[in-house]
DNA sequence: ATCGATTCCGTAAACGATTTCGTCTAGGTA
DNA sequence: TACCTAGACGAAATCGTTTACGGAATCGAT
């Protein structure tokens, strides 16, 4: 094993006194005299003496160690949550354990589990699609231990939450393209198990209604992976069925650049024929051709929000204060791009 | 504070046994009755115990935790890596801190010490820009904790690594531009602090040299922050310097897919008046127009080897056994696109 | 009847830091 | 002189598990 680690005994010992003093004395307790303190600050330099905190959370009943558990991590929605979150718990000195579901429920329930194991002072978590059932995250809340989810979430579940505004991202863009002119828009959508899949649906649905578009069943693709080849299977499917919208609102930017890069080989005319719009507002979509229209949403600042709740919850139970829930909605904007602007003018415009 | 958990002491005194017969049965060792563990297990099932893994670890001297240290999680490249990473770690039940140094000296130094204190039984490291002085690496080669260095590496630590063969990829992504007609190419480096930003550039002039095209100083083009933006910016440099290349081979697909985008509406063809190659060959760069060339690196199989070896090297550790520093370069594969293709058939074309 | 072997379990000491009570000394006050 | 206070520190319990050492009981075998 390891070779030995410096300890509070061994600056005690050499020192002749106390681990007391010296825990004390480390932590600038004001009834340590300035001369024990510069001793024993001194010898801990020399020795190398790094706390062990471990032990530390044994003691305080406390590991400073936020988790997170999110579906897949090479994504940048997810990546950018991440990060967000990552920032804020520097600030506040917390360590992030990340795990990741790969949508996979069992996994999910495993790295609750692990999370639990380690003590982590508070949990954050963005829900799979296959989770149906949420007793491996009621145990956080049983024994006290704050929980926050965010995107993916549920109502099942008594917690705070931070969430992107869906159901207006998804009406504002189908919005859009029908004033552009779109008369028929196919939905490529998300796992309907997903909170944030309906909700965007729904936006879709009440956006066609609002226009006095008929909604068609068949004009619902429902992805299963949510990849690029998903996007460009479901244009060769509608193609095939010769009936081909006049415009796509895809469930994510990947979806809806697969879908374009379909409707190029099919030698389809972007938007002229079909118009295409994606959500999620990737980098890269600005650089495409055609360049995207794409919902954005705030990724970083969710990560950043739904961390500064955990932590803030975490404070309150310490303080012994209550601590009552809290949703929060970020808002979407619409980027308008190239893949949905039939009007003259190409300049890229932000409606939010 | 969190309402109190249950403990082996709980389970010890409703059973009226040892809290060492209620570990040792929860343990399933062999000298337990069955009887006694059926009821110790039935009971600890009851009452919903959990192990308090910070509580085992203090007194393992061991925590199950791996550390990972990355410059930037918001990046296809790295969050691959991570993927790989967790699945291993996943796979042998240890649980991933996550640390994110921002490409920021000082933070990386801080991730380290609280890596260190949350005494992690091995730690992955990929260097930031930044990174010249590596004692914040040292003290867990001291204190005998594997530490395992990947993609951005140094010669001044002594340590296993994992990296991909940069210098190759480059060589074979500049040559081949070569081949195709390309006379003049510039390169639109990285940060030359960084181990991979140099292969790369090493692998360009060689390619050069190689093929009997004289090297320009004022076609390496070094990015800071390696972004779409960046790329654009230096292709209008190039422009207005009246000086354009005939080729442009970028550090990374973010910074090519600039390119692509500035020459675009600048006004040039790609590839015919000027072709581009990237490296990393992002999921996207293969559905952007013109398709992007580029050069694949193994993210996820890099992330699963580091972990690999730094699971290898922590077991060796606690066998006591010999461990020795092991270097790991894994094969690039370049991906020919439209970008780079002048002859006639625009067939993607893989060659390793 | 005696002597191992098993089998099954308990005692108590770790692990390293924190914290609750003290204790002790020196000086001040009445 | 008797009492009090503040300052500086220590003893020991504690957090929840793990584990080195034993120890008692049981069962054959001799």
């Amino acid at each position: 094993m390891h070779k030995r680690q410096v300890t509070l005994a061994d600056i005690a010992k050499k020192l002749n006194i106390s681990t007391a003093t010296v825990s004390r004395a480390l932590k600038n307790y004001p009834d340590i005299s300035d001369e024990t303190k510069k001793r024993v600050l001194a010898l801990a330099n020399e020795l190398n003496y790094r706390p062990n905190s471990i032990a530390a959370g044994l003691r305080k009943r406390e590991s400073k160690i936020i988790g997170v558990i999110i579906p897949e991590i090479v994504n940048h929605f997810f990546s950018s949550v991440i990060k967000g979150i990552m920032e804020v718990a520097y600030d506040k000195d917390y360590r992030v354990m990340l795990c990741q579901s790969d949508e996979d429920f069992d996994k999910e329930v495993t790295d609750a589990n692990a999370l639990f194991a380690s003590r982590v002072d508070g949990i954050l978590v963005s829900l799979g699609h296959e989770t149906k059932t949420y007793d491996h995250l009621k145990q956080f809340q049983d024994s006290g231990i704050p929980l926050v989810l965010f995107d993916k979430v549920t109502d099942e579940l008594n917690t705070s939450r931070v969430i992107v505004d869906d159901y207006e991202g998804a009406f504002q863009a189908v919005s859009h393209m029908i004033e552009e002119g779109c008369r028929g828009i196919a939905h490529f959508a998300g796992p309907l198990v997903a909170s944030t899949s309906r909700k965007r649906l729904d936006g879709y649905k009440d956006a066609l209604a609002h226009h006095g578009i008929t909604f068609r069943e068949e004009w619902i693709l429902p992805c299963v992976d949510i990849s690029l080849e998903e996007g460009a299977a479901f244009v060769n499917k509608l193609h095939d069925s010769g009936n081909m919208p006049d415009g796509i609102f895809a469930i994510t930017d990947s979806v809806a650049i697969g879908a374009i890069d379909g409707l190029k080989k099919l030698g389809y005319d972007i938007p002229s024929q079909v118009a295409v719009s994606g959500f999620s507002d990737w980098k890269i979509s600005s650089v495409i051709n055609p360049s995207l229209t794409s919902v954005s949403q705030p990724s970083f600042n969710m990560g950043k929000q739904a961390a500064q709740i955990l932590i803030d919850e975490i404070q309150q139970l310490k303080d012994e204060e209550e601590i009552k829930e809290q949703t929060i909605t970020l808002k979407t904007s619409l980027k308008i791009r190239e893949s949905s602007l039939f009007s003259t003018s190409k300049v890229s415009v932000t409606k939010s």
